[in-house]
DNA sequence: CTCTTAACCTGGACGC
DNA sequence: TGCGTCCAGGTTAAGA
């Protein structure tokens, strides 16, 4: 890459002095991600980004005119233009320095498409946990990816009340949700992501998970599976709704 | 350590 | 039409 445009200060965070000081000139060696942040890989350290709720990052041809939320410019070798674009601005744009890791990665929990997630490791993590089993689900440091549209559903499909203490679940139970959380978020990436409002998957498609959705957004609505209508409530500060009658 | 609450930010939906 | 208000989202910081 051959140059670097901040056209704010801050994201989430403030910029730190590294990406304008350090990735100028440097090559991409790699990219990664963990959880939902993408590591963009050079010989000092990686770029750290997460698009937030409304971000996106787009290749573009050179001299592409920065519109709104344009915040973030990298000039590639190839003459095009990576963009980065957040119009809610909870994104972040950090620097890991080669050879650490970042705090925010620090303690994140296993990722739930791979073999460390299991019903049987969500039984060891929860014992002595009270916090709703949603709440519990949604923790970073438990497992990583899972937001308030996927726990929804994946408690849905799993049949458990979203109130219950993660602590009073059995090990069979979470057998089953750990099958329904992978199942569920397979199933979301295969249909492209899920459209609440503006969202666009990289080919600029919207997803369409979200004709698929049993309860997320569906208070009051008729389940699907009894035909009773869900309830909605608020857990941890969050939209909530379920089956009464599908999910004990 | 665990849990809860507030905060970040903007656009869109809604009510007056 | 225009304005104010509320809410959504992912995640963390701060406080209890």
């Amino acid at each position: 890459m051959t140059g670097v445009t901040l056209r704010r200060p801050d994201l989430r965070w403030p910029i730190p002095a590294e990406i304008s000081s350090l990735l100028p000139g440097q090559e991409i060696i790699g990219l990664r991600r963990r959880a939902k942040y993408l590591l963009v890989d050079t010989a000092p350290g990686s770029a750290l980004l997460h698009l937030g709720m409304s971000g996106s990052l787009r290749v573009l041809p050179a001299n592409t005119p920065a519109t709104a939320h344009d915040h973030v410019d990298v000039a590639l070798d190839s003459g095009k233009v990576l963009r980065f674009n957040d119009p809610r601005r909870f994104g972040c744009l950090l620097w890991q320095p080669a050879g650490s890791i970042h705090d925010l990665l620090r303690n994140l929990g296993p990722e739930p498409l791979s073999d460390d997630f299991s019903g049987d490791y969500l039984f060891d993590r929860s014992r002595g946990r009270s916090a709703s089993i949603k709440t519990f689900l949604m923790d970073q440091s438990i497992v990583v990816g899972v937001g308030n549209i996927y726990v929804a559903e994946s408690l849905f499909r799993a049949g458990i009340a979203p109130a219950r203490q993660a602590g009073r679940v059995s090990r069979d139970r979470y057998g089953a949700l750990a099958a329904a959380v992978r199942a569920i978020l397979a199933h979301a990436i295969q249909r492209g992501g899920t459209t609440l409002r503006d969202f666009i998957n990289p080919d600029g498609a919207p997803g369409y998970f979200e004709q698929e959705l049993f309860v997320y957004g569906r208070e009051d609505e008729a389940c699907k599976r009894c035909g009773r209508a869900l309830k909605g409530s608020r857990l941890g500060n969050r939209a909530t709704a379920w089956c009464s009658h599908c999910q004990k």
